[in-house]
DNA sequence: AGCGAGGCGGACAGCGGCGTGCGTTAGCGT
DNA sequence: ACGCTAACGCACGCCGCTGTCCGCCTCGCT
């Protein structure tokens, strides 16, 4: 009611926000979510007070940050989704999703964060996790993927992916790359593979940049 | 040459000691080693300079807290070693290990840490992954351990399985297993296993406590 | 060209962690 | 029992991050 904003920035301020949000993109693929807003506003070459004017919360800047990696993650699943072969459309979504987090390493904190306010992440993040679903079910129907895969496996690899890290991008990628592999050789349906311990129903952690607040 | 300090310590500081140390293992155990000294001196009920008297550096804490895990660490790695069946003690290693992890998250985090100054850690690393090492070769020549298995994926795993997180204890351990096995099924020698990619050489991320400090 | 609103950045107070100096307390040896 | 000295903890100064206020600037419309 009070606040009928003008809704559309001027030219300067739209050239700020765009040039914040290459910075926190920048920094939160290198460094994580856990970077100071200030430090995100000094490699903008911004002063802080107009950071915050633009992205009042540290979700939204995050948010923001990270819509077109969202879309990226549709992309994949949908090429899995459309893969003739469901194994193959599996495969190729976990090696993506792997290969994406490895390049970013803020993008896997911004997915398994669970933001308060951002309804987005977690439609586009239940979409995804549907579609993998759905994979995963023609790939038993098709005997490639182990009967006792359950969607949890897929949280659970990649939050273990997440765990991976190393000095150089591209030691990240290889790493993560061989990773992927050995989760799909894990996976796949095979004769001699014992059977799997129970699941355990993963909740992401509490929310972003909290840090251990213990009473 | 100018220190040359009592050695022995006075019962009420010893006794402080072994509060601080296990309030070190209760809260690290839990929190990571992320947490704040004072957070260590406050559940101790010890004042600052008390904590810091004992362990000028969090690194010295970290590395006196871990001992006995270290210990266990050691112990699994024998009792691996000892195993009749080759196979059967890597297996055992890496569910052992995985659990460790589970139960201690800091724990994870020391391991993983490169200290400058613990010397002690490096050389218990050292000895765990060359008995591991010893107890693939053999694995490998008894036709259970896939032959492209190479050493660094034991890194690579246990940095994943610190990848994971969940909100109780009890489902971090649950998710901890699950993931062992998933782990140990890929590592499985098996007819139908397609090749894995390049192996990445990782090295430990660079210390421990320090924030991103990017120029 | 002039004006007004929206944008900008410097500055400020608050908070929390770090590491330490110093006066006081209490263990331990005689 | 006494005193020496190690050990304790309060309190301090410093630093970095947070979020906001306010005076100046500049874009963009007329």
């Amino acid at each position: 009611m009070t606040d009928r904003l003008p809704h559309i920035l001027r030219s300067d301020a739209l050239d700020n926000r765009e040039r914040i949000l290459e910075a926190a993109r920048a920094v939160f693929a290198v460094d994580g979510l856990d970077v100071p807003m200030r430090e995100v506003a000094r490699r903008a070459g911004v002063a802080p007070a107009t950071l915050y004017r633009r992205f009042p919360t540290k979700e939204m800047l995050v948010t923001e940050a990270f819509a077109e990696q969202m879309y990226a993650c549709r992309a994949v699943v949908d090429e899995g989704l459309a893969a003739p072969d469901p194994w193959h459309g599996f495969c190729l979504v976990i090696e993506k999703m792997c290969e994406l987090h490895a390049h970013d390493r803020g993008f896997t904190a911004a997915l398994v964060s669970t933001f308060p306010n951002a309804v987005d992440f977690d439609a586009r993040r239940e979409y995804a996790l549907r579609a993998i679903d759905e994979l995963a079910r023609r790939a038993k129907e098709a005997g490639r993927l182990r009967a006792d895969f359950v969607l949890d496996d897929v949280i659970l690899v990649l939050m273990a992916n997440s765990g991976i890290h190393a000095t150089s991008p591209t030691t990240q990628v290889t790493a993560s790359r061989r990773f992927a592999a050995l989760a799909l050789s894990a996976f796949q349906a095979s004769p001699d593979v014992s059977p799997l311990p129970p699941v355990a129903r993963l909740a992401p952690p509490a929310s972003v940049s909290r840090r251990s607040q213990v009473g």
